[in-house]
DNA sequence: CCGTTGTGTGAACGCTGTGTTACATCCCGC
DNA sequence: GCGGGATGTAACACAGCGTTCACACAACGG
């Protein structure tokens, strides 16, 4: 359970609260950052802690959770709470000095679903159905026959539904962050994918023009 | 801003803490009195004090939102924080003592509206609705079909009404600073988006004679 | 009432983005 | 090494879309 933690220098009490309740802290020094230190099983939420530039603090958790698609929590100090009052770019907040126990029901809160999820191995989409355990794919009761590349591409498509991912988003988020290559192959690889799921299903994966693909 | 509180016998300082908040809290014996007791103006909120029987509250917090799809807030003792660990019958929790600014961004963030709803990026203008995240947009139940450029000007006109803008404003501001085009641009996006709203709404964006264009 | 200026409207043009195909390269079992 | 599937890349064609142009009309001032 890795949590991105910004500004890249948390107070200690909040390092050593994330440990005591389970979680992996690791700092991050801006929003691409969290990119380019994604662990592999994925970042179970973000913390924020609001230091001496609040507001930053605030946008940079906008990012996050619109960018990345993470859940993001909010670390503030008792005498800024009101500076929070009518913002909506996190999804909880947290007083400090830090309750470990609190904290610990909150980003279970946050990450409630994946437990959940983590539970059944198995993504369902309508009629389809990935099981991310054995890796089989099928639609209905027939099953069909993913390549490697085209079941990560799926797999993302559905555990992120219903908003626009570029083609930027979706190469460092499927094919890893390090990876430079031509956005082209993510249109080949949506055709393909298209291909596979057959024409009733095709339009699953929506274009958006100039801006790139939505599924569902 | 009426705020349902259960039990009947709420703590002062919570009492208190709501009223400074700015809500009339309205204690409540049980579920139903819930219904009984509703203000012409319908709750803000609800509020649940874990007390003698932390089970029956998260149970009374369930049935508040479910039965009368009111955000619940739960108010718990910093001894107690565990017990909320894993339960989702509510919508956010508190640990007592209450902190009074604390206690007021919370019921603000309820604000009648679940937290899974205010995480949509939704732009509204009457009957409009423009999915930032999806790119759709919306007029009433019916989907509009908007091209990448229709869409980016009519977000800009959602996002800011009620003043005059001047082509060159919005050619740098929806274009881009570094555009260099005729500005009869514009009045063709414009005239496009009137057509797509239709006869009734195309007003929305008014025509300022030697100025520029207005929305609202 | 006329001339000027600004705006609406439709059509045409040209470019960008995307679908599609073909081909080169990589990887892995044999 | 060889064969075959999987993956990445290049090339091409086309449709969609933004932009521009031309013209008609409306608003405004003298």
């Amino acid at each position: 359970m890795y949590v991105a933690v910004y500004p890249d220098s948390p107070s200690t009490a909040l390092t050593s609260a994330l440990l005591s309740a389970g979680y992996k802290p690791v700092p991050v020094t801006d929003v691409a950052d969290v990119g380019r230190k994604e662990p592999r099983e994925g970042w179970a939420c973000a913390v924020v802690e609001l230091a001496s530039d609040p507001d930053l603090g605030i946008v940079v958790a906008g990012k996050l959770r619109d960018e990345y698609d993470l859940g993001v929590l909010v670390v503030v100090d008792r005498t800024l709470t009101a500076d929070l009052d009518g913002r909506n770019s996190f999804d909880d907040f947290l007083l400090s000095p830090v309750d470990t126990t609190e904290l610990r029901v909150r980003l279970a809160r946050l990450g409630g679903t994946s437990i959940e999820e983590s539970h059944e191995p198995v993504l369902r989409h309508e009629d389809l159905e990935l099981n991310t355990a054995t890796y089989q794919a099928s639609l209905g009761s027939s099953p069909i026959d993913l390549t490697y590349m085209e079941y990560e591409l799926l797999r993302f498509f559905v555990e992120h539904p219903d908003r626009v991912w570029s083609r930027e988003q979706i190469l460092s988020k499927v094919w890893g962050y390090d990876y430079f290559g031509g956005s082209r192959t993510v249109d080949v690889h949506v055709r393909r994918l298209r291909a596979k799921l057959g024409e009733k299903r095709a339009h699953w994966i929506t274009t958006v023009r100039s801006v790139g693909y939505r599924f569902s």
